[in-house]
DNA sequence: AACACGGTTGACCATCTAGTCAAGATTGTT
DNA sequence: AACAATCTTGACTAGATGGTCAACCGTGTT
C-alpha cells in the first residue's frame, strides 16, 4: 500500500513535518551523489531520523526521488510558461532568463538533482521532458520564432536561444564546485558577477 | 602491487588490447551511470571480459576511474591552453570556442564523465581543478582582460566569459538527453545548428 | 616437447544496502 | 486514567557488489 501517494488522507503535524525533513535531506544527499550514489542510511542520517523511520513515511528510495522530482518539475517551468506573446519581445526574454538565473541561485540543490538525472539520461523523467516540456518548448520557439519574423528580434534559432539561457544560468548551480575550485578561496559567491554578465550577453545577442 | 601504474614495464599486444577495451567500456558505463552508479559487472560485461579478467588488469574499480579521469584531464585543457596572447583577440576566441564545441561533439562521453565529477561535487578532481586548471584560467584571464584593456575586446568580466564558453559548448554533450527528448525523434544530432548558433553570439557579444 | 610466463576464470568472501517486522514508545482523545 | 492510533526502532533478511584466490588455459621460446 502507497503512503504518501494517497491525496485523500490528511496529515498529521507530525507527518507534515517528517516527510519535509526526509525529502529536504534527500535533496541534499540526491543533488550530491545522483540516485545511485545515495543510500537510504545517508538520508536518513541526514534527516536525524532512523531507516526504518523514513521507510514508514516513504515506500522506498524510488518514492523518495520521485517524490523530489515531480515537487520540483512542477514549479521548474513557471519562468518559461511566463513568457508571454503580447508583451515585448526583449523585455520578456530579460525576464525569463533572470528568473531562470535566480533560481539557479536560490535553488542550487534542485538544479544539481535535475543535472544528475539528464547528463545520466535522463531515465527517470524521459515521459515528463517528452511530453510536458516537449510542447511547452515548442509553444514557445514558435512564439519567439513569430517575433523575429516580425522583426522585433535578431534572428536566430529559437531551440538553440532556448537552450543557450539554460546552458549558461544552471552552469552556476550545476558546476558551482568547478567555479569554486577555479576562482579560489576568496569567492563566496560563484554567482557573482553573473546576473550583470548574462544581462550584457544578450542584451547584445537579442539586439 | 600496482599494475598499469607501474610505468616502466613494457606492455605486450593483449595487454594494450585489452586495458584499451576496457577503459572504452569503462567510459560507456561511468559517463552514463556515475561512479558509484557504476558496478565492476557491468564494465566487464561491455568490455566482453570476466570481472576477475577485468581486475587482473586494474588494481579496482578507482584505478580504471582514476586512469580514464588523468587520461581526459591531459587533453581537456589544450584548446584554452592554445590561446595565444599574440594573435588577433576575436580569432583567437572564436577558434577556442569551435575547438570547444568540435570536443564536445566528438568526445561526448568524455564531457558527460567530467560534467558527472563536477555535479557531484568534483571529490576526485579537486586537486587537479586548484593546481593546473585554476593556474591556466587566470593566465588565460590575464590574457583577455589586456586585450579589453587595449581596447581589442569588449569589455566584459573574463571569468564569466570563459565560463560561459564552457557552458554552452559542453552543454550540448551534457545534457544531450534533454535536448533528444525535447527536440523530438526527428533530430538525429542534437547538435545540429549549434557551430552557426554559437558563432552568431560570440562574434556579437565581442564586437 | 617442454617450459615459463602471461592470461583467464569459477567459486568464494566480506561488506554494503534496500527493505521487513514485531515489539515498544508517544501522542491525542475521551 | 485508559485507550487507540500514530510513530519509532533494534534486529534481521535477501540480494548486490567489490574484491580475492587457487587452479587452469594459451602462447611463444628454446
Amino acid at each position: 500500500m502507497s503512503k504518501t501517494t494517497s491525496p485523500s488522507k490528511p496529515q498529521t503535524r507530525i507527518q507534515k513535518r517528517n516527510i519535509m525533513i526526509i525529502l529536504d535531506a534527500a535533496l541534499d544527499v540526491f543533488s550530491t551523489y545522483g540516485f545511485r550514489g545515495t543510500t537510504l542510511d545517508q538520508i536518513a542520517r541526514q534527516a536525524g531520523l532512523s531507516k526504518p523511520n523514513v521507510l514508514y513515511y516513504f515506500d522506498g528510495k524510488e518514492a523518495i526521488h520521485l517524490a523530489l522530482l515531480s515537487q520540483l518539475l512542477e514549479t521548474w517551468l513557471d519562468p518559461l510558461r511566463a513568457i508571454d506573446p503580447q508583451g515585448d519581445p526583449k523585455t520578456e526574454l530579460m525576464r525569463y532568463i533572470r528568473h531562470k538565473l535566480q533560481m539557479s541561485r536560490d535553488f542550487p540543490r534542485e538544479s544539481r538533482l535535475f543535472a544528475n538525472e539528464i547528463v545520466q539520461g535522463a531515465p527517470r523523467m524521459e515521459a515528463f521532458l517528452k511530453r510536458d516540456l516537449r510542447d511547452l518548448v515548442d509553444e514557445k520557439a514558435s512564439v519567439i520564432q513569430a517575433w523575429m519574423e516580425e522583426g522585433k528580434l535578431t534572428r536566430l534559432d529559437p531551440f538553440h536561444l532556448i537552450f543557450s539561457i539554460w546552458a549558461l544560468t544552471q552552469h552556476y548551480a550545476d558546476f558551482e564546485a568547478q567555479i569554486r575550485l577555479v576562482r579560489g578561496p576568496n569567492i563566496v559567491q560563484p554567482h557573482d558577477g553573473s546576473e550583470d554578465f548574462l544581462d550584457q550577453v544578450f542584451q547584445k545577442l537579442l539586439t
